[in-house]
DNA sequence: CCCAATCCTTTGACAATTCAAATAACGGTT
DNA sequence: AACCGTTATTTGAATTGTCAAAGGATTGGG
């Protein structure tokens, strides 16, 4: 076997539900977005041969077509600094993505999509957005809707009870 | 900086609201789990000097202490029978788990917590019990519920709509 | 004008990840 | 008992991931 059942998996805690409400929301969050993007990495490699984080970092690209910094990059994707570099270069090597130094600031590295990125990567998120109404054909548009805001509560409340630093 | 910026992160499409509602909510969905991750794997880590796989590893032979095969393991919790390897191989060697072999059947591997490991994992419990109560500290316990139920709808959804085998 | 913070990126060590192919053991059929 | 298909785990190559430390470049204060 060559990759665990999507259908029985069971990080969930179905047969005792001792846990506390919150705990549980958690586990059945992380277990939906696995399997989702379980689904959606496999597809992209079978028709597009491109992983998931390099979709993510072209996104952001496409939505900024003059190119991002570095940095600004991995805050966006949540993916950190050093992570970000490999990535660039493999998307540079297959000529997706070029790396410029602006003279003005020779600290600086910024990526932007090539004109075959563009192109690629229009492809892709077309058939992403399609994937995802495939995956989620099933859930009725209120019960999305519903579920973006609600989803957002979550996210407010988590961020502003960071350990970290980074709040003002 | 030595980790992307969790405030301001923005694999969500908050300037271009474009996207079509099942996308939107699935950015969503994504940057919330890897914000909250994020913040557990950075506790799991400076508390107790532990992993996030290991401790959802863990969760499962907690729950069955006389031991899991490799290839339970690796259904429930979605990660790959190759990866399960070096994950309990790295548990082993820090002495939370052991591995053996029954007799009746070699090929099989079980892999069980020491008590050392039951100690350690009860203590990591309660206290990821208690990060998630705070950072989802905001949200009512009705939305909770909802959310829970509702998330449940969208991950029977995508289960459905799989395009791998592995349905009957 | 230089020095010390600061900023941006890369590097290095290691863990987690996937996939595919290899290895090993079982089980039934002949 | 030798073979075959199946099942269980491991291995190997490549990518992604974190973190900490190092590198280079800029800027501001003395």
């Amino acid at each position: 076997m060559t990759e665990p059942d999507e259908t029985s998996m069971d990080l969930e805690i179905t047969t005792h539900a001792r846990s506390k409400p919150e705990t549980r929301l958690w586990l059945r969050m992380l277990s939906t977005t696995k399997l989702i993007s379980t689904e959606i990495r496999k597809r992209l490699r079978a028709e597009f041969g491109a992983t998931l984080p390099q979709f993510d970092l072209m996104a952001q690209l496409y939505r900024e077509q003059e190119g991002l910094r570095l940095g600004e990059l991995s805050r966006r994707t949540m993916v950190t600094n050093g992570n970000i570099t490999g990535l660039v270069e493999r998307l540079e090597a297959d000529g997706l993505v070029i790396r410029e130094t602006p003279t003005d600031d020779r600290r600086v590295t910024v990526a932007k999509l090539t004109e075959a990125g563009m192109t690629t990567f229009s492809a892709m998120a077309e058939a992403h957005e399609g994937w995802l109404r495939d995956l989620m054909g099933d859930v009725s548009e209120d019960m999305i809707a519903a579920l973006w805001r609600d989803i957002g509560r979550v996210k407010t409340s988590a961020a502003s009870h960071l350990s970290g630093p980074a709040e003002e």
